[in-house]
DNA sequence: CAGTGGTCTAGACCACACT
DNA sequence: GTGTGGTCTAGACCACTGC
């Protein structure tokens, strides 16, 4: 069949029958001497699958339609939607079952409680010393300082939500944590809201505000609290602590979240794999 | 054609021609109520080139014979090479070069030089800072203690290399490196061949001790220097540091290093994506 | 049982690198 | 051109889930 450079149209064209059949009629020549810029046809079909993850067309935690189904729609062989769906799924977007289906992946239910929190006790595994508990310290509402605007791609004086809470493991204040979100998507964050919410944070964004996060980076540092965050962690000024400085992001890669963490590594450590 | 869950034999049996063919013939039934196990050929197709790749069959570099030659020899389509070689890949055991072959992964040569540093300068890119500076400060035998000797898989009392470097970026100290290696496998190593090795010290296990490091985890943590680390990395006695205890694994996942860095984060941070 | 994902094959053709 | 990995298809059958 036909591997043509050209993207998928919005319609896919009609497709051949017996023979490969070609997905992409060749579409109009190249604009200009411009790079062709390949891309497969599995690659097209995620990115129109992304559209529909993105667009909302099946919600975290439901079912995608079958693969033969999405072949059909999009008139390519199960092969391919299925290396596309691999792609997906390996980039933790969607959740293969067997026998049961593909799914839109979700922070709800997913038995592992904090998804992007790596810090574990260091002896034993974390499922052995409970769930955390949490304490939210203050949510309010301003306007963005220019380098918080800058991360989040907001301008300067937007209005942004900054939280501030204590996660504590076993009666022992362990994390403290200062967030900023764009207060547009998260508008109607309380306090109130947050402290009576049963789930992670990235669960309730999900459920409440249609926000899901899906991949994150993390600058880490070495610092010393200031007294303020010694009072609140309950710990000495003079206790090293990790700082770790997350920007979470929804599908489209755009920032949705700021969150500077700082965590007690006495009897905690942050675990990193490495490939 | 057969999905059966047996095991691959050493010598494939013979394979049908026309139809789609049995690579795997009926083995024994199982011995016991044990499980099954069902895996897939691709799966075992992948456990023999690991195994070759273990066996120093093909050397890191090296190109590996290509996708039609070892669908030959293992008696399957090279569809089913293909998917062993793809999660090899995904590895970082292999690397696929479109047009010229396939490559066993190799930290020589490897244009990013710190294969599992992810300590990077605060703003640019660790290109603009220019390689760093290696000072070795020791290098001696010694008997493993006992929790060395746990880590590396020995016994208390074997044999191991103890090393200690700094490294510096832009004649700054940044790094300090203490690490134990099992003293058989690297017999040999000095503080001198050290130094004069041009390249990073998992290339030197590498093409000198024919050790290679394909994974590793980290244990990160906030700590202050004692006075010895002070002086190394010439900073105050209050300055946070973060403490990075690395286990490097080879093929087998057996541990054959074992690193706890001490990383200077004024000017620069741990960088880490999270999926 | 039907429906879903998962595996395997065989064959065709494309993109790329070398010679 | 030849050989390599990369893409795509069509069809068969297996493994798992739930009705």
């Amino acid at each position: 069949m036909s591997q043509s450079a050209a993207p998928l149209p919005g319609l896919a064209p009609v497709a051949g029958a017996g023979a490969p059949s070609p997905a992409l009629a060749g579409l109009a020549s190249l604009p200009s001497g411009l790079t062709p810029a390949f891309s497969p046809l599995y690659s097209q079909i995620k990115g129109l699958i992304l559209q529909s993850l993105q667009g909302g067309e099946w919600k975290p935690g439901e079912a995608i339609p079958s693969e033969m189904e999405l072949a059909g729609r999009y008139r390519v062989s199960q092969g391919t939607v299925r290396k596309a769906v691999d792609e997906l799924a390996a980039g933790n977007l969607l959740v293969r079952r067997q026998g049961k289906g593909t799914f839109v992946a979700t922070h709800v239910e997913h038995h592992v409680q904090y998804r992007f929190l790596k810090l574990i006790p260091d002896e034993g595994d974390s499922s052995t010393e409970g769930p955390a508990q949490r304490e939210i310290i203050d949510c309010k509402r301003l306007r963005a300082a220019s380098d918080v605007a800058r991360a989040l791609g907001l301008r300067a004086g937007d209005a942004v939500l900054q939280v501030r809470r204590v996660l504590s493991f076993a009666g022992r204040p362990t994390i403290l944590e200062d967030l900023w979100l764009p207060g547009g998507p998260f508008k109607g964050l309380t306090a109130e809201r947050l402290s009576l919410y049963h789930g992670t944070m990235y669960a309730l964004f999900e459920t409440e505000f249609g926000v899901r996060m899906v991949r994150a980076t993390e600058k880490i540092r070495a610092v010393l609290p200031d007294p303020e965050q010694c009072s609140l962690l309950k710990t000495q000024p003079n206790t090293p602590l990790l700082s770790v400085e997350r920007v979470a992001y929804t599908y489209n890669s755009a920032p949705m979240e700021i969150r500077r963490g700082l965590y007690l590594t006495d009897t905690h450590h942050y675990r990193n794999e490495l490939n």
